[in-house]
DNA sequence: TCTGGGGTCCTAGGACCC
DNA sequence: TCTGGGGTCCTAGGACCC
C-alpha cells in the first residue's frame, strides 16, 4: 500500500498560518515580479482564478472580491515544507519526498491504513498548521488518483482498494488529470476517442507504447494495479541545477546583464556544493521578451565544458561570463536569463586532468569559508565583485510576507 | 504597463568503433 | 547484379511534473 500526502493549496496555506483572519478568505500567491498566479486557496479557485494566469488581466476581479494577494516567499514555503516532512517522518520510516508539498509513504505495514492516515493528518495540522490530503492505493499512480478523490472527501482521506471501486472511479476520471498525461497527450488521445482513465485501460499496450513511449506504458500498468514506478532512494543527487529569472524591466546593458549572470552562477555553485557535487558542463541562456513580438527577438544559448569538474564559484562564473560575451547582442532587450549546470558528479569521484595546474585544495578552502560566512550572517554577505556592488537584482516583490521562521528580524511577536 | 522557476525521463538520428 | 552485423556515445527535441 502506498499513501500520497499532498498539502492543500500549499503556498496559500503557508500564508494563512500566520494570519488566521484569512480563514475562508480568497488568497492568491504570485510568481516573481508579481506576474502570474502560482497558488490559489479554495475560495480563489471557486471565484474562477486560473493557475498560471497573469494577474494584471484580473485586476478588477481581485478588487471586486477583495482577494488577498501575496508575492511568493520561497524561504517561508521551503521551511514549512521541511517541518511538514519532519512530522511525517515521526509516523512513517519509509517515504519519498516528491516535491515541495508532496510525499509518498510506504503504508504496507499498517493493518488499518485509513486510521493511520487520519492520525497523521491531524498531527500535521496540529504541529504545522498545514491541511493535507492523503490518497491510499496499491501503486503510486493510483494513490495520485485516490488523492484527487480525497480532496473532495470530508476527511480529506481516501482509501482506494476494491477492484470495482477502482473501475468506478477510473470511469469518471478524465485523462488530463492522470499523473503523466499533460496537454499534448490528452489532446492526442482525445482524437482517438479516449476521454477517461478507464478508456485508456481498454487500449492495446503495444499501441500505448507507440503513442506515449515506455513511461506512458508504465503509467497505464500502474492504473491496472501493477506497480511500475519504484520508491526513490532518499539521497538521490541532482542531475542538473538551474538559476534563472525574468527581469521586471528589459535589459540592454551588457554590464548589468553580466552582473545577473555572475549572480546566477554563484547561486548555482552554492546549490552545487550543498549537493556535494561538481559540474562538468555549464550553459547560459538569454531571451528577449516574446510577449513583445514587434521588438527584435533573440534567444541565445551557449554550452561550455570544464577540463576538470568543479564546484568553484570563481571558475564557474568565469566560464558563464565567457558564454554571455560570445552571444550577447547589443541591439536586443533581454527579459530573461539563466545559468544551468549539468553533468554533475559526486565531489569525491572527480576525474583529474593530467595538465591541471590549479591548486584545488586551496580553492576548496576559500569556497568553504564563503559558504560558512554566508550561512552565519546571511546570504550574499560575501560574494563575487563581478555581480555588482549593490543588490540590483532584487526582483519585484511588492506583497512579500515576512519570513517568520527563517529570519531573526521577521520573527513573530506575541503580546500576552 | 504588467506574462515564473526548477526539475526529470525518453527517443531518434548521426557519428563513430570493431 | 550482388556490398554485414553488432555495438556505444552524444545531442536536440519532445513530453511530463510540481
Amino acid at each position: 500500500m502506498i499513501g500520497l500526502v499532498d498539502c492543500n493549496n500549499f503556498y496559500a496555506s503557508c500564508e494563512r498560518i500566520f494570519r488566521p483572519y484569512l480563514e475562508n478568505k480568497p488568497i492568491i500567491v504570485l510568481s516573481n515580479n508579481d506576474g502570474c498566479i502560482i497558488a490559489r486557496s479554495n475560495e480563489a479557485k471557486s471565484l474562477g482564478f486560473k493557475m498560471g494566469e497573469p494577474i494584471f488581466k484580473k485586476r478588477r476581479m481581485v478588487e471586486q472580491h477583495k482577494v488577498n494577494l501575496f508575492s511568493s516567499n520561497f524561504a517561508l514555503y521551503g521551511d514549512i515544507s521541511k517541518r511538514v516532512f519532519d512530522v511525517i517522518s515521526e509516523h512513517i520510516s519509509f517515504y519519498e519526498i516528491y516535491s515541495i508539498d508532496e510525499v509518498f509513504l510506504d503504508f504496507s505495514n499498517f493493518s488499518n491504513p485509513y486510521e493511520e492516515a487520519l492520525k497523521l493528518k491531524e498531527n500535521v495540522k496540529k504541529c504545522t498548521g498545514i491541511p493535507i490530503s492523503i490518497g491510499i492505493s496499491n501503486t503510486k499512480t493510483l494513490s495520485k488518483v485516490a488523492n484527487h478523490v480525497a480532496k473532495r472527501e470530508k476527511n480529506n482521506i481516501y482509501f482506494l482498494e476494491d477492484k470495482d471501486q477502482i473501475i468506478d472511479i477510473l470511469k469518471k476520471f478524465s485523462i488530463n488529470k492522470i499523473w503523466g498525461i499533460g496537454r499534448r497527450y490528452s489532446s492526442k488521445l482525445e482524437k482517438y476517442g479516449i476521454y477517461t482513465a478507464f478508456d485508456l485501460l481498454q487500449c492495446d499496450e503495444g499501441w500505448i507504447r507507440k503513442m506515449m513511449n515506455v513511461t506512458g506504458l508504465r503509467m497505464v500498468r500502474e492504473l491496472k494495479g501493477i506497480s511500475s514506478f519504484d520508491f526513490q532512494n532518499a539521497n538521490v543527487r541532482k542531475k542538473s541545477i538551474c538559476t534563472s529569472r525574468s527581469f521586471s524591466k528589459e535589459i540592454c546593458d551588457y554590464e548589468k546583464l553580466s552582473e545577473y549572470i555572475s549572480m546566477f552562477s554563484f547561486r548555482c555553485s552554492e546549490k552545487l556544493r550543498l549537493e556535494r557535487s561538481c559540474t562538468k558542463t555549464i550553459s547560459v541562456f538569454i531571451n528577449t521578451n516574446n510577449f513583445k513580438p514587434k521588438k527584435k527577438q533573440h534567444s541565445g544559448y551557449m554550452v561550455k565544458d570544464f577540463d576538470v569538474p568543479t564546484s568553484d564559484s570563481i571558475e564557474i562564473t568565469k566560464l558563464a561570463l565567457q558564454c554571455l560575451k560570445e552571444m550577447y547582442r547589443m541591439d536586443c532587450e533581454y527579459k530573461k536569463a539563466g545559468v544551468v549546470i549539468s553533468d554533475l558528479v559526486p565531489e569525491n569521484q572527480v576525474q583529474l586532468h593530467i595538465f591541471d595546474s590549479s591548486d584545488r585544495k586551496r580553492k576548496n578552502k576559500l569556497m568553504k569559508a564563503m559558504d560558512f560566512i554566508n550561512g552565519m550572517i546571511g546570504r550574499d554577505s560575501v560574494r563575487l565583485g563581478s555581480s555588482g556592488v549593490i543588490n540590483k537584482w532584487k526582483i519585484g516583490k511588492e506583497r512579500l510576507s515576512p519570513s517568520y521562521t527563517t529570519k531573526w528580524s521577521d520573527i513573530l511577536q506575541i503580546k500576552l
